[in-house]
DNA sequence: ACGGGAGTAGAGGGAGGGCA
DNA sequence: TGCCCTCCCTCTACTCCCGT
């Protein structure tokens, strides 16, 4: 049994998310979670306010939520087959119900541009996946559309082409991937794969475990994604990377890349709790 | 031409203060 | 206590510019 009442709490609670998950998940379910959702973000928020919330309590609650994504995940792997029959099928149907002229592409009206918050967990995954080279392809872009559009299918606007494009530029930016390039890899892209991938290689653990991935894999793969041209990776340590450095500079640079994961991961979301609105609305998806 | 970066506008929402 | 207003922050998306 844990002493904490917030770890508890949290366990409880992705345990009921778990059960849910596990059952039919229905509309009473989603609401029954939903208010249990309120009530965990209501104690937890308040442990926070009095700075009763360990360090080690938000990171349970930062794995709990990286667990139920997995999951999610998974379930809609299988559900990928159903829908894209059902999607050939409505597509047809569509076509023919089209028969009005093609809505105009026109820039939305500025009433329009932030209705409701972009479903992006697809993207947040991919770029956490590849840390050393956060730079989609085409192909990976129009992937990260299709899965995202048919897991929000009936709850989250469309995701456009154009959105990933501008969620990846700004996501860069403003977790401070950029900074950290300029910073630490002299602006090479290059340099920074080698660079995440020695970070990767020193942290340990798993993809799971870090919450994050150079994107390179164990395996030695100097091709780029998009196959214009080959790029050479050196694999080497953290130390051989910066052999200048101190220990106090190498603990400050660890500290600025966990601060970037964490931006990625939740968004640049300050106020605790909101992770728990994030997860009940993606997994209510299921 | 295309993709990415920088600067920026605007919408939405939370926090906090003032007031009845 | 509840309402209103203002300020501030986050997020999306636009425009312009630059590099390939």
């Amino acid at each position: 049994m844990d002493q904490d009442p917030a770890r508890q709490l949290l366990i409880e609670f992705e345990q009921a998310v778990l059960d849910a998950l596990a059952s039919n998940f229905g509309e009473a379910e989603y609401e029954r979670l939903r208010v249990r959702s309120e009530d965990v973000k209501h104690t937890i928020s308040q442990l926070h306010q009095k700075g009763q919330l360990s360090q080690s309590t938000i990171h349970l609650g930062a794995s709990i939520g990286e667990r139920i994504e997995q999951l999610k995940l998974v379930m809609n792997e299988h559900r990928a087959m159903m829908d894209e029959l059902q999607e050939s099928t409505s597509d047809e149907i569509q076509s023919i119900l089209e028969k009005e002229p093609m809505k105009t592409t026109q820039a939305p009206v500025l009433s329009e541009r932030r209705d409701v918050g972009l479903n992006a967990v697809q993207m947040r995954d991919w770029f956490l996946k590849n840390m050393g080279y956060p730079f989609p392809s085409r192909n990976d872009k129009v992937k990260i559309l299709k899965t995202t559009n048919r897991q929000g299918a009936a709850k989250t606007p469309v995701l456009k082409y154009n959105q990933v494009v501008l969620w990846f530029i700004n996501t860069r930016r403003r977790s401070g991937w950029t900074k950290f390039l300029r910073r630490y890899a002299q602006g090479d892209k290059t340099k920074m794969l080698e660079l995440v991938w020695a970070l990767e290689t020193s942290v340990g653990g798993t993809h799971a475990s870090r919450s994050w991935s150079s994107g390179i894999g164990p395996v030695s793969s100097t091709k780029s994604r998009d196959g214009k041209k080959e790029r050479k990776i050196t694999r080497m340590t953290i130390k051989e990377y910066m052999p200048g450095a101190n220990e106090r500079e190498l603990e400050k640079m660890y500290m600025e890349w966990n601060k970037i994961v964490e931006r990625i991961r939740y968004g640049v979301k300050e106020r605790v709790g909101d992770w728990i609105e994030e997860v009940i609305g993606t997994s209510s998806e299921q």
